[in-house]
DNA sequence: AGTGATCAGATTTTT
DNA sequence: TCTGATCACT
């Protein structure tokens, strides 16, 4: 067979050894991907059933990565039957199969961070604690850890140790929070991202026949970046590989960077204890980089004191130097970048996709993309906001989400006054206050608003019972219109499609539009639906819930753009596996990386020195790292100051470089003007190419649409539009007190007296300008106003 | 009920 | 600086 020849001596050894137990270590660039993909090649030509393997990864990115890898060197569609994905997706679908032992519907919600929450602010509201003290983010952050170290909210509260610990913390209500944030989602019918792994650990548990199933279909299982799983992801797999032991676990501890996630390096350790026998393969030979980088990234992370011995090392030239560049502030240093990738891309003939920026946090894109912009280079930018994070994408995946499942509270609290029905704040407060008092559930009541006590008031009763009806409705349909013609008809039926459409400000046309392309997205699913193995005919049936099963723990939409021509923008955390010709990392200064927040602990800080090997070890030719004297941050100018971590690297393998030699002119022009004005500095000396910056273009058309609000066509084109809104509103003849009078003497509850000098409007919009004696002249909508008319 | 205005808080990384 | 949340106002 060919593929072994393409492989060195530990990359084969890794590859045929099949059964048992095997680590690999795998040095950055040492081939891990290949060798996990001609392993799983290996197994199926040696008559192992694709069924009975198991492949997991960490990012959805990597397991996509791996299934086009396999298909490209596995002849015909065998590798599409390998269960194949991250751990959560991968037991998602099996948590769908069986949910029902756990007491969850089959079409259980998964909630996403925005979700979980949303929901603990609610919880700490509702319990009348301070969100200071019960920060949201804290409290999710330690609901997680405790769920990834599998103990459970009354495990939590039968503890002295934590309770102690709580209280001293001056948190005392907890394991309160945590048992209700719990207790809510069980009752939304749905899992959060740890429930996942959570949940399959309880399955497992509970369910020895269940455990046994999956651990005889399972014959084969390989896991990748081992080094960061977490404790509920290794027990998962422990329990999973206890039949048979074909395991095999692909790592490397210096590239360990997801501690705070509950990442455990202790895995690899506990992975002796639990097969003695394993074999262990280090993979060494580092074929991406050059000598002077391969070094440079050892002389890095000899400096942590915790990890496996290796030597990783490299055949390859020994390159350039590494360039480290002084920056005067970070709009000089985003400029510096820019100006070097156009000189690099002149001179090379190199294309834009061979080069990548790397930053710690998301928010050092904004400059970047600026300068950019400016310079007219293409990019793109990996991570940050994703598409399915965007409101209007979120609301529509929340009705499609409240159709799916009813019970999905934070769907409903989402969709149920949008687009705007009339149902607020204090209808929702009445509605959960008459599903308690009557014992019953929410849907319930909105369906027979009068068979039940409560203060809510008629029409809005309509309009809940209105409401449920056209849900339950859409609920019905699930399996009579596929997800497409589903999806389209909520868009349109709910009135999301004419909200979106009649916003023509420009960021209301591209609301429009990414709705456009996720019902797109949508229609491609539905036309292109594809069934591993059919169970039922139910399952051939390209649905709305299968659809939203499929993408709830996607977070990025898939690119078609992704082999165009640009220049890659993302974290070090992204760039995880990635390799790029030309890397810059930028921002490399101390309390931003390292972070401020990892100083408190050498553990931390040798993970910030593990994030720091990652990005170095990204680049095959050249690496240039940036820093600057001042950067912008929390709308402050503050001094910054060079990292440690590029004290650390090897000065031999390193070319100090400052831009304030060569930029002088912008040195001077910064002590004049930076401080006062940003925009100034940041438009000088720089030409600015056509290709425009799409906000900017935004704001000034904005600005001109304020401008033109007194034009005659527009204000011919609102009035048409209120007409509009005027008819449509039912209670347009429902004029009630009509009969003001300009001249008339009036009495306002919190203004006192005063005579009404204009009025206008009709109907719901009637308008009138009141001067009052002793608060001057206030415009007030008479239908709120609540004046009386004085005789005098 | 809905809207505009003002104010506080945030910027670590991701499934 | 930018965003979200709350509040005051109609």
């Amino acid at each position: 067979m060919s593929y072994l020849d393409l492989l060195n001596d530990a990359q084969r050894s890794a590859v045929i050894h099949n059964e048992g137990a095997v680590m690999v270590i795998a040095g950055a660039g040492s081939g891990k991907t290949r060798v996990l993909t001609y392993k799983i090649a290996h197994l199926l030509n040696n008559k192992v059933d694709a069924f009975n393997i198991l492949a997991l990864t960490f990012t959805n990115k990597a397991a996509k990565e791996m299934k086009d890898r396999i298909q490209k060197i596995v002849t015909g569609n065998e590798s599409l039957n390998i269960s194949m994905g991250t751990f959560h997706s991968v037991f998602a679908k099996i948590l769908r199969v069986e949910s029902t032992k756990l007491g969850y519907p089959t079409n259980f919600t998964i909630y996403d961070m925005a979700d979980s929450k949303s929901l603990i602010k609610h919880i700490i509201k509702e319990q009348d604690l301070d969100d200071k003290i019960y920060s949201p983010n804290s409290v999710l952050s330690r609901i997680s850890s405790l769920k990834t170290n599998l103990i459970s909210p009354a495990e939590y509260n039968s503890s002295d140790d934590y309770l102690n610990e709580d209280k001293r913390a001056q948190r005392p209500k907890f394991g309160l929070l945590y048992s209700l944030y719990c207790e809510r989602c069980f009752k939304s019918s749905a899992m959060d991202f740890d429930d996942l792994l959570y949940k399959t650990n309880v399955l497992f548990r509970d369910y020895p026949d269940i455990l046994n199933k999956y651990q005889k279909k399972y014959k084969y299982i390989l896991v990748d970046e081992y080094q960061d799983t977490n404790f509920s992801q290794y027990l998962i797999v422990r329990k999973l590989a206890q039949l048979h032991k074909n395991i095999c676990v692909v790592g490397d501890d210096a590239q360990s960077i997801y501690s705070f996630r509950g990442a455990n390096i202790q895995n690899i350790l506990n992975f002796k204890k639990d097969y003695p026998t394993f074999k262990m393969f280090k993979l060494e030979q580092n074929y991406r980089s050059s000598k002077t980088i391969v070094e440079a990234a050892n002389s890095v992370i000899e400096k942590n004191t915790e990890q496996i011995k290796k030597n990783v090392w490299t055949d390859n030239e020994i390159g350039k130097n590494i360039n480290v560049v002084e920056t005067i502030n970070d709009i000089d240093e985003a400029n510096y970048i820019a100006d070097i990738i156009k000189n690099t891309i002149f001179t090379t003939d190199d294309d834009y996709n061979k080069i990548a920026v790397f930053y710690r946090t998301n928010s050092q894109s904004r400059q970047l993309e600026e300068s950019f912009r400016k310079k007219g280079i293409p990019y793109k930018i990996y991570g940050g906001m994703s598409f399915y994070q965007r409101k209007e994408i979120k609301d529509l995946m929340a009705y499609f989400r409240l159709t799916i499942n009813n019970n999905d509270e934070e769907a409903f609290l989402r969709v149920i006054n949008y687009p705007a029905r009339g149902i607020g704040k204090t209808t929702i407060d009445r509605l959960v206050l008459a599903a308690r008092t009557n014992n019953t559930d929410i849907w319930t009541i909105m369906e027979n608003p009068n068979l039940f006590p409560s203060d809510i008031n008629n029409a809005t009763k309509t309009r809940l019972k209105d409401f449920a009806v056209k849900i339950k409705g859409f609920t019905a349909s699930l399996l009579q219109k596929n997800a497409y013609e589903l999806a389209s008809y909520i868009t349109s039926n709910t009135g999301i499609m004419k909200e979106l459409f009649d916003d023509r400000t420009p960021e209301g046309i591209t609301r429009y539009e990414n709705v456009e392309e996720l019902l797109n997205g949508i229609k491609e699913f539905a036309d292109s639906y594809y069934v591993e193995e059919v169970v039922d005919p139910e399952a051939l049936f390209p649905s709305l819930d299968k659809y939203v099963n499929e993408i709830s723990l996607i977070t990025e939409i898939k690119d078609e753009n992704s082999d165009k021509n640009t220049v890659s923008l993302m974290t070090l955390h992204a760039a995880k596996g990635l390799e790029f010709p030309y890397v810059f990392i930028c921002g490399v200064e101390e309390n931003l990386f390292p972070s401020q927040l990892s100083l408190q602990s050498r553990k931390e800080i040798e993970e910030e020195r593990r994030l720091f090997y990652v990005g170095i070890t990204r680049a095959e030719k050249e690496l240039i790292i940036t820093y600057t004297n001042q950067r912008y941050q929390w709308g402050q100018l503050r001094p910054a100051e060079q990292s440690r971590f590029i004290k650390e690297i090897d000065h031999k393998y390193v070319d100090f470089v400052s831009t304030s030699e060569h930029y002088s002119y912008n040195n001077d022009f910064s002590k004049n003007k930076f401080s006062d004005n940003r925009d100034d500095y940041n438009n000088n000396d720089w030409d600015i190419s056509e290709f425009q910056d799409k906000t900017h273009y935004y704001k000034k058309i904005q600005k001109q649409t304020t401008i033109a609000t007194n034009s005659p066509a527009f204000a011919q084109n609102k009035k048409m539009v209120k007409l509009e809104e005027v008819i449509n509103t039912p209670s347009f003849n429902d004029t009630g007190n009509n009969d003001w009078d300009e001249g008339d003497k009036v009495f306002h509850q919190r203004f006192g007296n005063g005579s009404i000098l204009n009025i206008e409007g009709v109907g719901q919009n009637k308008k009138a300008s009141v001067l009052f004696d002793n608060f001057g002249k206030k415009d007030l909508i008479l239908k709120f106003a609540k004046l009386t008319k004085l005789n005098n």
